[in-house]
DNA sequence: CGAGTGACCGCAA
DNA sequence: ATTGCGGCCACTC
C-alpha cells in the first residue's frame, strides 16, 4: 500500500489544486497531456481548464512537460514552441520537427 | 455577482 | 491528410 493513493487523500476542493499534485508528482523523464490530466482530476472534458490553470498558474510547476492529446507542444507556450523544446531536451525528452514528442505513447505518464 | 475567456479535445466536411 | 466548428468546466476580470 504505499503512497500510491496520493490521489484519494487528496482533498483538493478545486480542479487547480488537484493539477498541482499531479504535476508535482508527475516524474521529470515523462510527460502527460491536458486531457489526462483532467481526466485524472475526474472531468476528462475539462482539458481546457487545465490550461488555463497553466496559464494563470505561473508556479514553479513544469508546464512545459504538458502537450496536447496530439502529443503536439503548446501553441500558446511563453517564448513560443521552441522555447518549450528547449525545456523539455533539459529533461531528456525529445520532439521532432513537427514539435511531436518522439515516443510520446512511451512518454506519455501513466498513474500508479 | 455576471460575463467572457481559455497553453484543449473530438468529430464532421 | 487538413481545416473548421462546437462543447465541456473552471478560472479571471
Amino acid at each position: 500500500m504505499a503512497r500510491s493513493n496520493i490521489l484519494n487523500e487528496l482533498t483538493a476542493t478545486s480542479l487547480r489544486d488537484k493539477v498541482y499534485e499531479l504535476m508535482a508528482q508527475l516524474p521529470n523523464n515523462k510527460v502527460t497531456t491536458y486531457g489526462d490530466l483532467a481526466a485524472m482530476a475526474g472531468y476528462p472534458y475539462a482539458a481546457r481548464i487545465v490550461g488555463g490553470i497553466a496559464h494563470n498558474g505561473a508556479l514553479d510547476l513544469p508546464w512545459h512537460r504538458l502537450v496536447n492529446a496530439k502529443g503536439g507542444l503548446a501553441v500558446g507556450f511563453p517564448g513560443g514552441q521552441e522555447a518549450q523544446k528547449q525545456l523539455l531536451e533539459q529533461d531528456g525528452i525529445f520532439c521532432d520537427a513537427q514539435w511531436r514528442i518522439i515516443d510520446f505513447e512511451e512518454r506519455r505518464w501513466k498513474p500508479v
